[in-house]
RNA sequence: CGGGACGUAGCUCAGCCUGGUCAGAGCGCCGCCUUUGGGAGGCGGAAGCCGUCGGUUCGAAUCCGACCGUCCCGACCA
């Protein structure tokens, strides 16, 4: 196929917009793959669109070739349907109704409709079954970023496997998971497997597929020995030990005027910063919790929140002054009557606390001895912490999550009675499992991987056209018939036959990153020949007509 | 939803502080000429409700207010 870039929409531009930052949007936007219509809703105009049905046929080929089977779901959804399952309450659901009052929602994952569906099977010899889809998703983000990395519209790929029970579900979520890996390997994407939050998902296990990238919402943490890594969300490392002084056999209070943070107070009582504690109320449905930490660390809501078991959110001044009967600053567990988790880094050692009277700390004060706290992992994971498998170099990447496969176990089929007789003649909820890609994010990720000052350098399996021929004053014969040439040969062409400067076309060229380049100019035609550039590398070389084939 | 920045031609921006030839530039676009292996050059031309609404003023792109929108940080987040 021979696409001349006369006739074609390809709207390049030398400058990027003005409000563009991420490395994805910037490019994408100037080579003419996307359009912005309004915050976090984006054309794929016909360059970007190539790109996407490429991966998603990766995808499709991925997922057929483990027995997924694929369907469409509309994006138009009754309401009734997530009532059903108690997600009715979720802020980012796109909610509308029609001329006669009925709600609607427009999704943005197909758990409730594709439960719907299964409820039609009904016997264990019906399964496993795996279903997917790829289409719209809608998602109603109080803020869209990043170019194509947080949209209020996007394509998404979602699978959903129907298991009888925990080992069938085992299998299933396998096939899933290497299919993920050689979907992502062929689309040329750099990324690590790690354990994940399941989020609003509800269910147990869950992982990601994170892709490092100059622009991205996640942080992920990886060992320099390669033998861990994960989201910083969950990751368990291993925090620097503390210098603590020597130990007392109570809490002495000791004034500390003026001292409000951690690093103060260190400082004023010449100690190691890890030797103090941070006291950090957060307010829950029941009420002020204490989370401490060591004074160097910070928290991470994500783990708080999974050791409360519930959400929660950081104190009013005045809900803190109720329950500690000091300010913040003064802080401490001795004497709090309520809940107290604690990190696991406080295990161990005497620490200096908050005296809950302003203006004094505490000396030597022990967890177990002196107050009562569940102990979990709390610390967002900090430089200077190490492996916690091998006690290596930890290095933080951000990174962008373009998959997520999870364990849902039976709450969508509970909820909406989708069950199948056992061959013991028992009903049982089917055991469900949800495996998801972001088509665009993926695409955004690519770019922020595969790139130069000059533009993107596609991988050759999803580059919107395999061969970009760029034909020059005078040689015009020669590059047609170059182009008919890789054409008969199956490959999609690209012919750059504007009437434009050579300079200009090198640089769209560069710019759209179409992983080879032919030039067809005056100096290659006295050899009869044309000149084969690889956009990543810049090497070039001279090649007759004949040998085409044989380079590209 | 909190904090910040911004909104003038298709794109990038100047002008605003100090109201009155301020409707401007570069790139792009159209026509002609010239040029052709890394965004050349010349001549001519089209193009903007200065985000919207309201206020102040003899007079508003410019000052004030509200709203809308976009981007960044945070909150949030399959």
């Amino acid at each position: 196929m021979i696409a001349r870039a006369s006739h074609l929409f390809l709207p390049t531009l030398r400058d990027a917009p003005a409000d563009a930052e991420a490395v994805n949007h910037k490019l994408l936007v100037r080579g003419g793959f996307v359009r912005q219509v309004t915050g976090g809703v984006w054309t794929f105009l016909p360059l970007g669109w190539r790109v996407h049905r490429k991966i998603e046929q990766i995808i499709r080929e991925e997922m057929d070739g483990i027995g997924s089977q694929e369907m469409l779901m509309p994006v138009l959804t009754p309401f009734e349907l997530w009532q059903q399952t108690g997600r009715d309450f979720i802020q980012e659901i796109f909610r509308l109704k029609d001329r006669k009052g009925a709600d609607y929602v427009l999704p943005m994952t197909h758990e409730e409709t594709v439960t719907f569906h299964a409820r039609e099977l009904q016997s264990y010899k019906q399964l496993p079954q795996m279903l997917y889809h790829i289409s719209t998703k809608n998602r109603d983000e109080p803020r869209p970023r990043a170019g194509l990395i947080r949209l209020r519209e996007f394509w998404m790929k979602d699978a959903y496997s129907f298991d009888r029970d925990d080992q069938a579900l085992g299998k299933s979520f396998e096939l899933q998971r290497g299919a993920y890996h050689r979907i992502f390997e062929r689309a040329g994407l750099q990324f690590s497997e790690v354990e994940a939050e399941p989020g609003m998902m509800g269910g147990k296990e869950s992982f990601d597929f994170l892709a490092p990238a100059g622009a991205g919402e996640n942080t992920l943490v990886t060992c320099e020995n390669g033998d861990f890594a994960a989201d910083i969300e969950v990751a368990r490392t291993v925090a620097r030990p503390a210098v603590l002084p020597e130990a007392l056999a109570s809490p002495d209070e000791v004034e500390t005027p003026g001292v409000k943070t951690c690093e103060a107070l260190a400082a004023f009582l010449s100690i190691d910063v890890a030797a103090t504690s941070k006291a950090m109320p957060v307010t829950t449905d029941d009420g002020v919790v204490l989370a401490l930490i060591r004074g160097d660390d910070r928290i991470e809501p994500a783990k708080l929140d999974a050791a409360l078991g519930m959400q929660s959110r950081p104190s009013t001044d005045e809900e803190i002054r109720a329950a500690f009967g000091a300010s913040g600053g003064s802080l401490g567990p001795v004497g709090f009557k309520g809940r107290i988790v604690a990190d696991e880094t406080l295990r161990d050692g005497q620490f200096v606390a908050g005296a809950n009277r302003d203006g004094w700390h505490l000396r030597g004060v022990e967890a177990g001895r002196d107050f009562q706290a569940e102990l979990a992992d709390l610390r967002e994971s900090a430089d200077g912490d190490v492996c916690p498998n091998c006690g290596g170099k930890l290095t933080f990447t951000t990174a962008i999550e373009v998959g997520h496969i999870f364990k849902l176990g039976t709450k969508y089929s509970e909820a909406l009675g989708a069950r199948f007789l056992d061959e013991d003649g028992k009903k049982r909820a089917l055991i469900m499992g949800c495996y998801g890609i972001g088509l665009a994010r993926t695409m955004a990720a690519i770019v922020e991987q595969r790139h130069d000052e000059h533009g993107i350098m596609w991988p050759a399996s999803v580059a919107p056209y395999d061969v970009h021929v760029v034909v020059l004053q005078g040689a015009e014969q020669i590059g047609l018939e170059a182009a008919e040439a890789l054409s008969a040969l199956g490959k999609d062409v690209l012919l750059d036959d504007r009437d434009q400067r050579p300079g200009e076309k090198f640089a769209d060229a560069d710019l759209i990153g179409i992983p080879v380049r032919i030039t067809a100019g005056k100096k290659s035609l006295e050899d009869g020949a044309v000149d084969v550039r690889d956009r990543a590398t810049g090497e070039e070389q001279r090649v007759k007509l004949a040998d085409l084939g044989n380079v590209v």
